[in-house]
DNA sequence: TCAAATAATTCAACCAATAAACAAATCAGA
DNA sequence: TCTGATTTGTTTATTGGTTGAATTATTTGA
């Protein structure tokens, strides 16, 4: 939980933090962990934890599992796992051919996933999205999941409240989706920010990193020492826009030369002669990976992040976009000599945002069980 | 402070952080304030405020001033402010042609103020800055004051540690400055770093903002959420080398095209024509206020900041660079149209980096009382 | 079979905030 | 000028939560 620095703390606020750095530190191991590991790792007493993992087991938070295979003498610990059938989350994604929605437990896995093809143009879509929720909600609650909230994923700029300022690609403005569904609280975002807190929950991440989108726009997740940043209005990652070339061709936003008009969908496919994204594999993507390594460099010389996602369009495309994205960064960044930018292809192909918006329900309980706990 | 969230919170912790509140909410009041004022800021109770502020009063930290005139019944308040006889930060800087060091003291008020011209390229210029640090110290202690830290500005990039990788102008290249300066704790930073750092304590600026500092280089200092950003390994902000057009004129850091190019001091004096930074207020600087406005769009898109402050040279000419910029903002930025972005004058003049330098000290006092009444 | 080792729980002590009562100092109205 | 209302600040008992030491539980190895 980001503590509000100019709230007061008292002492239910210490235990709320504490509930929160335990929980997350079984959640954040990659086996089964004993209480007494948890105190040497969090640094708080074994008395302490016992008494705030009787709590966490009381909630359906964690879970006793046999204790791993031990080595050595002593009395075997018991194992500590995220609970499978406590809280879970439901993630919902809006896009241009399809719609989804997904739920994901506290241990991660994902419970259910559905996913609907058609055109998604215009609000009306809301109906149908709706519609799918109740059905995904149905099916968790009926192998007793706690649906902890949902979260949608649309590709646009959102303001606080739940309104889509703008979807080009949807044909939305200003569409007020609300901050309820169902009775659950709803997260309206961007759906590159959510895809970057997907991978970013995958675990072999640094806790900055930059994500960024390739579709028919690009866009970027901010991640910044472990959480996303959203700016100042929740429109930050809006990198399709950085100028590469003044002279460049004309953009729909009325600049010229922006990044979108060399590595956008539509620019890579016309400037390989091709109709489908598959086919790019083969294509050279010179120009695209350019244009790409110069709006990296842009990134993260503002930014100083050492790590760079790519995810949507350009994950399978790494390998051919690759050289001429490291040859722009090695000339433009001017830390590169001292320590290199790591490029990496998304591990979650196009799921990302779906999973990702069941990813921040869930982060929504890690950081503040007592919240949960309370309800 | 910037709590750990990975550390354990224990009784001691929810003082240290509600000490940390109360000094802030009176050093950010305008006005003497009372416990009872303080406790109703804050939400915590008037018997807590009471007790904390005995502590804060105890170390010098917070002082009893003569009540503020008061309307109504009851009893007077006793006005607290900051103490001016507590803690101060000394402040220091190098750059090309001068060197400085300032003492401020919890008031906000510049004690002592030392400036030192004369050419500072080489790394031997330590010395002078070491004696000149000596001097400031001994002033301060002659007036009672407890300097509880310094802090370094640098024209250059710095890692942890306190060693300057590289600081063109300074010719300086793995500089290892240290953590320490007779006797107390040495934090090294860059000069635009804490020229933001010291905007932002003016007071008049959102928590979320960029410091763009023209120089011979350009810099920029990131405030979010009223914490500097300073990145993986402290270098961000290196804004000089944005590409403004691939196809334009050389950069010494072996790109094209870089906003140096066009908006850093030299280009700007060799476009103009003249030869010193005072000419260039009648000068037509339509193109350097494109490419900056031209990189400020990218990092408004990027970090969706609605505030950036021109320092360094860019301060005296921001009348002449404004419509470029605002032009250029207008095409490039997504989100105008719902929100403007507001461009400011820095008001601190070339003595921001010492100041904030300053600042940088004293503000770890305030985000840590705790630490320094435990010294 | 017993000692050593490790895990988890119990319990008294302690620390810090709270709430409520109390003391202090002023204003306002008769 | 007295008196009650009002607000500030302090005192005190209570509560919530962590700590540390002692205790219980369960295993390995000699």
């Amino acid at each position: 939980m980001m503590t509000a620095s100019n709230a007061p703390v008292r002492q239910s606020s210490v235990r709320a933090h504490n509930l929160a750095l335990v929980l997350q530190t079984v959640a954040n191991s990659p086996d089964p962990i004993s209480r007494a590991s948890v105190a040497g790792a969090t640094g708080l007493t074994r008395a302490t934890v016992s008494a705030l993992v009787d709590d966490l087991i009381a909630g359906a938070l964690l879970a006793e599992v046999d204790p791993a295979p031990r080595s050595g003498a002593g009395r075997p610990a018991a194992g500590l796992r995220p609970a499978a059938d406590g809280p879970a989350g439901l993630g919902l994604e809006i896009n241009v051919d399809y719609r989804a929605a997904c739920v994901v437990d506290l241990t991660g896995t994902v419970r259910h996933h559905l996913v609907e093809a058609g055109d998604q143009r215009g609000p009306g879509s809301l109906d149908g999205l709706t519609r799918l929720a109740a059905r995904a909600l149905r099916l968790a609650r009926a192998e007793g999941l706690t649906v902890a909230g949902a979260a949608l994923a649309v590709p646009g700029l959102v303001s606080a409240g739940g309104v889509v300022r703008v979807a080009p690609n949807l044909g939305w403005q200003d569409v007020a989706v609300g901050s309820q569904l169902h009775g659950l609280p709803l997260m309206v975002d961007n759906e590159a920010n959510l895809a970057a807190l997907s991978e970013l929950g995958t675990g072999d991440l640094p806790p900055s990193f930059v994500y960024i989108s390739g579709e028919i726009g690009i866009g970027a997740g901010i991640v910044l020492n472990g959480a996303l940043y959203r700016g100042v209005r929740g429109w930050s990652g809006e990198i399709g826009h950085i100028p590469i070339d003044s002279a460049g061709p004309r953009c729909r936003c009325g600049a010229r030369g922006c990044l979108e008009q060399y590595a956008g969908q539509e620019a890579m496919l016309s400037a390989a002669g091709v109709t489908s994204v598959e086919s790019l594999a083969g294509a050279d993507l010179t120009v695209a990976g350019t244009a790409l390594g110069t709006a990296i460099a842009t990134v993260v010389n503002l930014l100083d992040v050492d790590t760079v996602v790519l995810g949507g369009i350009y994950a399978p495309l790494l390998p051919g976009l690759h050289d001429a994205i490291d040859a722009e960064i090695a000339r433009r960044v001017l830390t590169a000599d001292w320590s290199p930018v790591r490029l990496r292809a998304a591990t979650l192909g196009p799921d990302a945002a779906v999973r990702g918006a069941a990813g921040a329900v869930l982060r929504g309980v890690l950081d503040d069980p007592a919240a949960y706990l309370a309800r």
